[in-house]
DNA sequence: TTTATTTGACCTGT
DNA sequence: ACAGGTCAAATAAA
């Protein structure tokens, strides 16, 4: 068995995991520098706020995305229960005791199957329509979150991913009608995460959101070359250490500079850069292109 | 004009 | 046969 493949793509989803820290310590800092002035502009502190916790959300999504945490987690959940542990925290995440943020998860129902990717249903077998594989559950994982504390009550919180919306059924036992969503970005990148989005018969104000494959559009990111880290790419070694790209040795460059009091000499490159630069780096030198599209070159633009 | 949503029809698994 | 999931044309919104 070939796990080198699997190997670059678990790097790949940690960059990005790594990439949406960085960028949410970015935006942290920034709201802490704003924040004399924000005590006037509650709007502005909310907005910053929900930002803040959608990148660490999708971070956490690439945490729990990884093969490493899905063994312990897939087929494992009885286990964590008894633990009285659950995904998040099992990696030292707490929530505030008072409130939800609009993104919390109140309970990880299940975490089936292998996440390690990719939709399965559509298969090779060319027919007019994939084959639907209605094994209930596999690859899936299903959360329930609050409704918006505010505002529209109506549409799901969100969670940090974009979404759009390609269908709506009515459920045999269910009050409200089911929703199905797929990323955005399918269309570019063949991404195949989808979620369905079900409101509570029990607590109209409670859904269940039900995931299933993964953000391949934030897996298939050409890993970025750092200012001052000259463009070398993983070269394809196999070793059963995974290879760091550009972007892990930099953030443990700065770990480890961190670590040791930054009282070394680094050569100019990975500690010469705070997160902010880098988060800098990849949010803000698209130009005008701030979205996925200017982050990922399209098929369309090839 | 482009992008997102709605919704009825169609397909597939049970 | 039925229920759930997806497609795609029509429509709405930006």
């Amino acid at each position: 068995m070939d796990t080198s493949g699997t190997q670059q793509g678990a790097n790949m989803v940690m960059d990005n995991t790594l990439m949406h820290v960085l960028h949410g310590c970015k935006l942290a800092d920034e709201l802490r520098l704003c924040l004399p002035n924000m005590a006037r502009e509650p709007h502005l502190l909310l907005q910053a706020c929900k930002e803040i916790v959608n990148t660490f959300n999708k971070a956490i999504h690439g945490v729990i995305s990884q093969p490493v945490f899905n063994v312990t987690v897939t087929g494992n959940m009885d286990k964590l229960h008894q633990d009285h542990q659950d995904p998040y925290t099992s990696l030292g995440i707490s929530w505030p005791s008072s409130g939800h943020p609009s993104t919390q998860l109140l309970e990880a129902d299940t975490m089936i199957g292998s996440s390690s990717g990719v939709d399965q249903r559509l298969g090779e077998k060319s027919s007019k329509r994939p084959k639907n594989k209605r094994k209930d559950g596999e690859g899936m994982h299903t959360v329930r979150v609050p409704a918006p504390l505010s505002g529209n009550t109506e549409i799901p919180p969100d969670d940090g991913f974009t979404w759009r919306k390609y269908g709506q059924k009515d459920i045999l036992g269910s009050r409200f009608p089911r929703s199905y969503y797929r990323c955005t970005h399918k269309i570019f990148y063949g991404c195949n995460a989808k979620k369905k989005v079900q409101r509570l018969n029990e607590d109209p104000l409670t859904y269940e959101v039900s995931y299933s494959g993964n953000h391949s559009c934030m897996t298939t990111i050409t890993p970025v070359t750092i200012p001052g880290v000259p463009g070398e790419l993983d070269t394809g070694v196999s070793s059963s250490i995974s290879t760091p790209t550009p972007l892990r040795r930099w953030f443990m460059g700065n770990i480890e500079g961190t670590q040791r009091g930054n009282t070394e000499e680094h050569a100019r490159g990975d500690a010469d850069y705070q997160p902010s630069d880098l988060a800098d780096e990849l949010f803000n030198s698209l130009g005008s292109r701030s979205t996925m599209e200017g982050i990922f070159p399209t098929k369309q633009d090839k």
